[in-house]
DNA sequence: ACAGTTGGTTTATTATACGAACCAACGGTT
DNA sequence: AACCGTTGGTTCGTATAATAAACCAACTGT
């Protein structure tokens, strides 16, 4: 790993539970020296990647990093687009909706909305990341993505979210396929506890996944009755934005759901 | 400037008119050696901030950078609640109405929105930059910044937009004291010809400005009738807007512009 | 007075970024 | 087919720039 990638990686550290972060703590997150981790983020906050709040010394996300995203939205404008489109999604189904990005080996939350259909729903955080083992809209995307992602991913040790986040390679693969064979990723319990959660992959133009957009409910509100009707909305939802994005599903998928979903 | 910087710099070629950039290209800009170039893109690859295209081999903005600035977002929340505050004013006008925040030494467009009052109006790019000297953004942002920033960019040699872009410091520092007396910018055909615009700043919670809300208007659109009312629904959306992010006005500044606006 | 923080600085050492020159492949001209 | 100017990508000896340990100074709580 070269400087710029090993500085970059500092940005990593931000999350949404922890927005600014000091040097002293820095250092210890990263695991690098001090000085090392003083001289990038002064370069960082130079290109105004990160600032520093005037009282606390403590480093924050720049303002570089706003004009960046106008940017590539204005490039490949998936924000906007598949905003309207969760919005959507939650109202036709009463569930909480949502639409992630794939970033690397993860899923990054690009929007999701409630509804106030029911007392209670599954709540979501700003920029959560998703991981791909442990969510529908993990599946989704694995089954239809570069095979050498799935390899990476499943190489790698995972996570325990729950006692129901299935960690056995062998196992996903298999859940993977299933997901290929419906071309709908569904999962119980994978991520938090209690929710059960119905995903479809959004494509790019080399028809390769690249998003995913879901509906992720309390476990006794999803029914023999009414799974269908989520299946449905998700992938009507998904077929939209594949198409409203300038994707193409891969040969046969359209179809193969048609008939699935009827 | 070291390695970091040096690479984030190459970020700075993207734009709008320019979304995906060649190794050559890319060289050629930056003036940069063309290995050193093809090793900054890869580390910025490895860390997602720039991908290549499938079939051509240019450069885009990568997806860490809509993550960020989710992240930036959740932290220090404008773009969201500008949103709303742009498309009102554009409502309220009967014009364009834009946000930019400060970033460096220019400011970008975060968010504009037209009105469909007239047969014209005027034109907006997404993540367009705007010039400190030759806006009224850069004038409200000038007039109540740190006053460095204002040395820093009136000893630089300022580009010329129009035959009414002013470039003279002494002429600039008049306009910019007398946009500190009347809390509001203007600037006729400074950055597009015949176009007149208002703006106002938005302050963060050391009572600096940040950012910028301002509409435009064709010149001859706007008259002695009307442009009270501009300034007055720009300054009424600035307000709110300070006050929405969390930010204060410096001391005696509403007094004054409420009295000024009577 | 002390121990443990914090953000920031200095130093010699050595690892790493650098750039000129070099490929190989492609698309037009002639 | 030979040529030209492109393109993206690679090589390798050299010198620059990143490194890490140790050190400040200021602050907090005991």
């Amino acid at each position: 790993m070269g400087t710029v990638a090993k500085a970059l990686s500092l940005l990593n550290y931000f999350t949404a539970d922890r927005p600014e972060i000091g040097l002293s703590e820095l250092t210890r997150l990263s695991g690098m020296n001090k000085a090392t981790v003083y001289r990038m983020m002064t370069e960082l906050q130079e290109s105004r990647f990160v600032e520093q709040t005037d009282g606390a010394k403590s480093y924050r996300l720049g303002t570089a990093v706003l004009r960046l995203s106008s940017l590539r939205e204005a490039a490949v404008p998936l924000r906007e687009t598949s905003k309207r489109a969760v919005r959507e999604l939650a109202t036709k189904t009463g569930e909480t909706a949502h639409f992630s990005i794939l970033d690397g080996a993860q899923l990054a939350t690009m929007n999701y909305a409630y509804s106030s259909d029911h007392g209670t729903c599954v709540m979501m955080d700003d920029a959560m990341e998703l991981p791909l083992h442990a969510t529908s809209s993990g599946l989704a995307v694995l089954a239809f993505c570069d095979p050498a992602l799935v390899d990476q991913v499943l190489t790698k040790k995972l996570d325990v979210r729950t006692p129901f986040t299935v960690v056995d390679p062998t196992r996903l693969r298999g859940m993977i396929q299933n997901t290929r064979d419906t071309g709908i990723a569904e999962y119980v319990s994978g991520f938090e506890s209690d929710v059960h959660s119905f995903a479809a992959p959004i494509f790019n133009d080399a028809r390769v996944a690249i998003a995913a957009i879901a509906v992720a409910a309390p476990i006794n509100r999803v029914s023999s009755e009414n799974a269908p009707v989520f299946r449905r909305a998700v992938f009507d939802a998904a077929h939209a934005l594949t198409h409203a994005t300038g994707g193409f599903p891969p040969v046969g998928y359209d179809l193969k759901l048609e008939k699935a979903l009827v």
